[in-house]
DNA sequence: AGAGCAGTTTACGTTAACGTCAGTGTAACG
DNA sequence: CGTTACACTGACGTTAACGTAAACTGCTCT
C-alpha cells in the first residue's frame, strides 16, 4: 500500500508534467499498467520507466502506436523467440523509417535555408504570387 | 474565354500532382481564386503560381493557415518592407525547428540503433535454434 | 435520345492525442 | 454529518487536410 514503490495519479503527474486524463489515455493504449485497487491508479517503477520512454519519444515526433511497439523492446520479456524476433524486425521497420524521415528533413532544411540565404527570392516570390 | 492563359481543374491536377478536391478545399480556403465561369473553374496563371507556393510551403511544413496570411499580405500591400520581414521571421523559426526535430531524430535513430546492435546476438541464437 | 464523360455541391468520414464536461464515488477533515 | 479534495468512468469535442460517397448538371458524340 504506502510502504509499495508506487505514485498516485497526482504524484505521477506532478513528476512528470502531464494530466491525469494523458495517464489514463495511455493506459487505455496499453502504453502504462498501473496497478488497480478499485478503482483507483497506482503506479509502479516500471510505468515511470515507460512513461519516461514514451515522453521521450513524443518529443522526437512518434506516433503513440509507434512507441508503444518500440516499447516492447525495452521490456526484454525474452520468454517468447517469436515475439522477440517480431518486435526486433518492428525496430529495423522502424529505423528505416526514421532514416528516411531524416533525409527528407535535410531535403527540406536545404532548401528552406537557401531560400533564406538568397533572402529575397523566397519573399519576391510571394510578390510575383500576389500581384 | 478559351484563348484565356487558364487550365481547367483536370489540366491543374495533372500540372500539379493533386487532386480535384484539393484545388477545391484550396478555393474554399481563399489560398486560390479560379475565374468561375457558370460551375467551372478556370486557374489563371496567378493560381498557378500561388499553388506552386502552397506545395513548396507544405514541404517545408507550414500549414495552409500559415501559407494564407503569408500570400494575403502580398495581396493587400506587396511593397511593405514589415511585412516581408515578418515572411522572413517565419521562415527562419521554422527552419530553426526543423533543425532541432532533425537533431531529435539523430539521437533517437543513435538509440534504436544501440538497442537493435544489442539485441542482435539474442536474435541469432533464436534463427540458429529455428533451423 | 441515350451514353459517357467531366465537373459540381453537400456533407459526413478519417486520424491522433488528448481536452472538457457531467455525473458519481470515496476518504479524510473538522 | 457536511464539506472539501481527489479520483473515476463515460462520452462528446477539437484540429488539419483532405478522402469519399451521393446525387446532380452540362456537353458532346453517335
Amino acid at each position: 500500500m504506502l510502504t509499495e514503490d508506487t505514485l498516485s495519479i497526482r504524484q505521477m503527474c506532478d513528476a512528470f508534467e502531464v494530466t491525469p486524463r494523458t495517464l489514463r489515455f495511455y493506459e487505455s493504449k496499453e502504453l502504462l499498467f498501473p496497478i488497480r485497487q478499485g478503482t483507483k491508479r497506482f503506479f509502479t517503477r516500471r510505468d515511470r520507466a515507460r512513461l519516461k520512454l514514451i515522453l521521450r519519444g513524443k518529443r522526437f515526433g512518434f506516433s503513440l502506436e509507434d512507441i508503444r511497439q518500440i516499447l516492447d523492446l525495452y521490456d526484454e520479456d525474452g520468454s517468447n523467440e517469436a515475439q522477440a524476433l517480431k518486435t526486433y524486425e518492428l525496430a529495423q521497420a522502424r529505423l528505416a523509417q526514421m532514416e528516411a524521415q531524416r533525409a527528407e528533413l535535410d531535403v527540406a532544411i536545404t532548401e528552406l535555408r537557401n531560400e533564406l540565404k538568397a533572402s529575397e527570392p523566397m519573399i519576391a516570390g510571394f510578390r510575383r504570387a500576389a500581384e
